[in-house]
DNA sequence: AGTCCACAGGAAGGGCAGGCGA
DNA sequence: TCGCCTGCCCTTCCTGTGGACT
C-alpha cells in the first residue's frame, strides 16, 4: 500500500459506517446502569453493608462466584450507591476497592496496606520501611479518619496465594483497638476452595457472611446482552438468532457473561470489517473462531523455551491416524534440543509439561494401554490446521531454527 | 494365571532466583 | 549488603497399572 492509497484507507476509515453506536459497553470497564438478574444478590449484599451507613460496622463479607457471574459488577455498583448515599448525608465512610490481582499492589503484604494508606490520603513510600511501621501508620491513619472503612479485596485468593493470611489476619484483628473507627473487609474470589487454605480463625471472621453468585443460565445471558446491545449497536444491527448464539456458546462455558459480551463485541468488529450492515450468524461463528486462535497463539507465544521445544516435538513427531505417543514426542523432543541449544529435560518432566498442554486444551492426551506393548498417552493435537502454519512459524522463530 | 511393556504419576529433595528482614 | 526463606522448576527414585501375550 503506498502513501496515498494509505491516506486513502485512512479517510475512507473515518467516513465508513459502523455498526457500533459504543463499543465501550460490552467491554469489560464498563458498568451498566442496571444490574440484570442480580437483584437478591445486590440486596443481600445491601443488607450486610447499610449499617455502615447508620455509623454501625457492617460484618466482613465474603463473595464467591465463577469468572464473569457478575460479582466485582455488583460490588462495584453497590459501592457507588453507597458512596453517594453516604456524601448525600455527611457521614464518614471509605470505600476502598484494590485488585489484588495488580501485581504492583498486592504482591506483598508491605504494597498492599501501603495502597490502602494511599487511599486514605497518607503517602507510604513504595519501599523502605519494615512492614510493622506500615502497619502502624495505616493504622493511625484509620483512628484519625474516625470513619467506616469498606476494603473491597477482589480476587482475593491471589493475595492469599501470594503472601500468606496473614495480611488478613492483621486487618481483621484490627479493630479492637480503632477507638471508634471500624474496619470492614469484603472479599470476593472466583474459588471458593481457596478458604480451605485459610486458618479457621481468619476463615470465620472473612466469612461473617457469605453470598454466592451462581452462574447466569441462557435466558439471562440473552437478556443481559440485549440490553447491552441496544446500547452498543445502531437499532437492527444484530441480526436474527444472534444473540440466542451468542448466549448459548457462553452458557455452555459455565455461564460467563464477560465471555459472552466479548463475543458479541469481536463478532461486531468482524462484522465492521466486512462492512457488512448487520451482525450474522456467521459473523459470531468467526469471533469464536478468532477467540480461540487468539487464546492459542496467546499460550504458544508466552510459554517458556522448554515448553515450545516439547510443543514443536508434537507437532513434529511421525503421528499414527492423528495421535502420538509420549515416548516419540520424547525423542523428538531429545533430537531437538541439541539445535535448539537447551539441556533435555528428563521425561517425567516432559510427562508433565505434556500434561499441561492437555489442560489448556492445546492437545488432547488420553492415557490408553496397548497391553502388552505397554501404558501410555495418546496425544492428538487440537491446534485447528488453519492455525497450524502460524503456530509452526512462532515456534521455529522463538527457538532460532530454521522454517520448514 | 502370570508376565511384562511403556509409560503414568506420586514423593522427596536439589538448586536456583527473587524477595525478605536485619 | 548479607544471609535466610520461599516458591518454582526439575531430577531421582519409585510404585502402579491395563491388557495383549504366553
Amino acid at each position: 500500500m503506498g502513501d496515498r492509497n494509505l491516506s486513502d484507507f485512512f479517510q475512507s476509515y473515518i467516513k465508513k459506517q459502523s455498526i457500533f453506536i459504543n463499543k465501550k459497553v460490552l467491554q469489560d470497564q464498563h458498568t451498566p446502569s442496571e444490574i440484570l438478574h442480580r437483584k437478591e444478590q445486590l440486596g443481600q449484599i445491601a443488607s450486610v453493608l447499610a449499617p455502615c451507613l447508620r455509623g454501625e460496622k457492617p460484618s466482613n463479607l465474603f463473595i464467591y462466584g465463577k469468572t464473569g457471574t457478575g460479582k466485582t459488577l455488583a460490588m462495584k455498583y453497590a459501592q457507588g450507591e453507597l458512596e453517594s448515599v453516604a456524601k448525600d448525608n455527611n457521614l464518614p465512610l471509605q470505600i476502598i476497592y484494590t485488585n489484588c490481582k495488580m501485581k504492583k499492589i498486592a504482591a506483598t503484604e508491605y504494597r498492599l496496606i501501603a495502597e490502602l494508606g494511599r487511599a486514605l490520603g497518607v503517602d507510604i513510600p513504595p519501599t523502605g520501611l519494615p512492614t510493622d511501621e506500615v502497619y502502624n501508620i495505616f493504622f493511625n491513619r484509620v483512628v484519625q479518619a474516625k470513619a467506616l472503612i469498606l476494603v473491597i479485596l477482589d480476587e482475593i485468593d491471589v493475595l492469599v496465594a501470594k503472601n500468606s493470611d496473614e495480611v488478613l489476619y492483621n486487618l481483621t484483628r484490627m479493630n479492637a483497638d480503632l477507638q471508634g473507627a471500624s474496619l470492614s473487609i469484603i472479599g470476593i474470589s472466583n474459588d471458593l476452595r481457596f478458604t480451605e487454605l485459610l486458618d479457621p480463625r481468619v476463615r470465620s471472621s472473612l466469612s461473617e457472611e457469605e453470598l454466592v453468585f451462581p452462574p447466569y443460565n441462557a435466558v439471562q445471558l440473552q437478556d443481559i446482552l440485549r440490553k447491552r446491545s441496544t446500547e452498543a449497536f445502531k437499532t437492527n444491527a444484530i441480526g436474527p438468532g444472534v444473540i440466542e448464539k451468542c448466549a448459548a456458546y457462553a452458557a455452555r462455558e459455565h455461564g460467563d457473561a464477560r465471555r459472552a459480551l466479548e463475543l458479541l463485541r469481536v463478532a461486531g468488529e468482524i462484522a465492521d470489517r466486512a462492512e457488512s450492515e448487520q451482525v450474522g450468524i456467521e459473523h459470531l461463528d468467526l469471533a469464536e473462531d478468532k477467540i480461540e486462535h487468539d487464546r492459542m497463539l496467546e499460550v504458544v507465544q508466552t510459554h517458556p523455551k522448554q515448553h515450545q521445544v516439547v510443543l514443536l516435538s508434537m507437532l513434529r513427531s511421525p503421528t499414527h491416524q492423528g495421535v502420538v505417543q509420549t515416548g516419540t514426542v520424547y525423542d523428538t523432543y531429545r533430537e531437538l534440543c541439541a539445535p535448539v541449544g537447551l539441556r533435555p529435560l528428563t521425561q517425567r518432566r516432559v510427562s508433565d509439561i505434556i500434561g499441561e498442554f492437555d489442560m489448556l486444551g492445546i492437545i488432547n492426551a488420553k492415557v490408553h494401554s496397548f497391553g502388552r506393548y505397554g501404558r501410555t498417552r495418546n496425544i492428538s493435537v487440537q491446534i485447528p490446521s488453519s492455525l497450524l502454519p502460524t503456530v509452526n512459524a512462532i515456534l521455529q522463530d522463538a527457538l532460532h531454527l530454521p522454517r520448514i
